[in-house]
DNA sequence: CACACGTGGCG
DNA sequence: TCGCCAAGTGT
């Protein structure tokens, strides 16, 4: 039997009774779908009773005042679906005369219906073979057939919707729709899903090589950190101390300065900063600020200011990473782009 | 197109 | 506790 067969015939013995799946209107549908968007059944449940109460009809929801509206929304979270909603109540009224569109390009046009919200109304009110892709489907389809390639990058995103469409059940899209969701709503689950008794699992490939925790992949945001940097040039001789920075962090194998890293922003008069100074280049040296630079990177910002020490002790020739260089000859060595742009910047 | 938008539940 | 996730969309 195939994927999609499998799957509704899950669907016809597991599915949760639930009120929108009673109706072929689409209006009451387009109401269940909005407030799905990013909301569990559970929650959002009572609110899809209270507004069927509230606006039995389209008419009742655009003749509503918007105010009452969002009163009634409260606590559901993202408003805005609130909002577009009755923008979209009264353009149903007036474009389409009362009757809540039924085809996806019609419903693709309206405030708050994206390709998800299209594709569902579409094929539940009218069997119209759209795909939904909702974070369900990106999980079923990526561990069933193995797909890695992140859900939330635009190649993902475009892989995830053919394969969809390809894997859609043509003969019933509005049942097949509603059982892949369900599936990965209530066996597919995010986290532990019991896959030992999955009508799946014969065939699933994340579960044949133990990626059902890996998949589907979604890349993190990356916060840019911010990290501060304080290099110290010392000079001895006409020479100027560098360092081979090692694996584990950024510029790897890249020269720079010696540098003491604080989790602050940092100042000369700072006790705790003049205290590591010391402790690294000993109780005489004598610090003076030059100048200080932002480097920003793709995932951190860097806050970089530059000392020149006097008076230091030289108690860094043991380690190996640490090199003494001719200042006079510092664009004959083998150049890190790095060290590069700083020394050409202070020398 | 990366990001903001809300709230509640879960491990 | 806290990050992740939940039937996405608009900008």
């Amino acid at each position: 039997m195939t994927f999609p067969e499998e799957l509704i015939k899950w669907y016809l013995f597991n599915k949760r009774d639930l009120p929108w799946r009673h109706t072929k209107d689409p209006y009451v549908i387009w109401l269940s779908e909005i407030i799905l968007q990013q909301t569990r059944v559970e929650q959002g449940l009572p609110y899809f009773n209270k507004f069927l109460e509230n606006f039995p009809t389209v008419k009742a929801f655009a003749e509503a005042n918007e105010a009452k509206v969002l009163k009634l929304w409260q606590g559901l979270g993202y408003y805005s679906r609130g909002r577009n909603m009755h923008a979209t109540a009264q353009v149903v009224m007036e474009k389409y005369d009362g009757k809540f569109p039924v085809l996806h390009d019609e419903l693709i046009t309206l405030k708050g219906i994206g390709e998800y919200t299209a594709a569902a109304i579409s094929s539940f009110s009218s069997g119209e073979a759209r795909a939904v892709v909702d974070g369900n489907v990106f999980r079923v389809l990526s561990r069933f057939f193995g797909i890695s390639t992140p859900i939330n990058s635009p190649q993902g995103k475009k892989a995830f919707y053919n394969l969809a469409n390809e894997m859609l059940y043509t003969n019933d899209p509005s049942t097949y729709n509603q059982a892949i969701m369900e599936f990965g709503a209530l066996q597919c689950k995010p986290k532990s899903p019991n896959c030992g008794i999955c009508p799946l699992n014969l065939g699933c490939y994340a579960l044949k090589n133990n990626l059902v925790q890996v998949l589907p992949i979604k890349l993190k945001k990356a916060p840019q950190k911010h990290r501060f940097l304080n290099y110290f040039i010392l000079i001895h001789n006409n020479n100027v101390l560098i360092r081979e920075r090692q694996v584990g962090d950024i510029w790897q194998h890249l020269f720079d300065f010696p540098s003491i890293e604080t989790s602050d922003a940092t100042s000369l008069d700072d006790n705790d900063f003049m205290l590591q100074i010391k402790s690294t280049f000993g109780n005489d040296v004598d610090a003076q600020f030059i100048t200080h630079k932002r480097h920003v990177l793709t995932h951190q910002i860097l806050h970089i200011q530059f000392f020149e020490l006097k008076n230091y002790i030289f108690n860094f020739s043991k380690q190996k990473e640490l090199y003494w260089v001719s200042l006079a000859g510092l664009n004959e060595r083998p150049q890190p782009k790095v060290i590069h742009d700083f020394v050409s910047e202070y020398f």
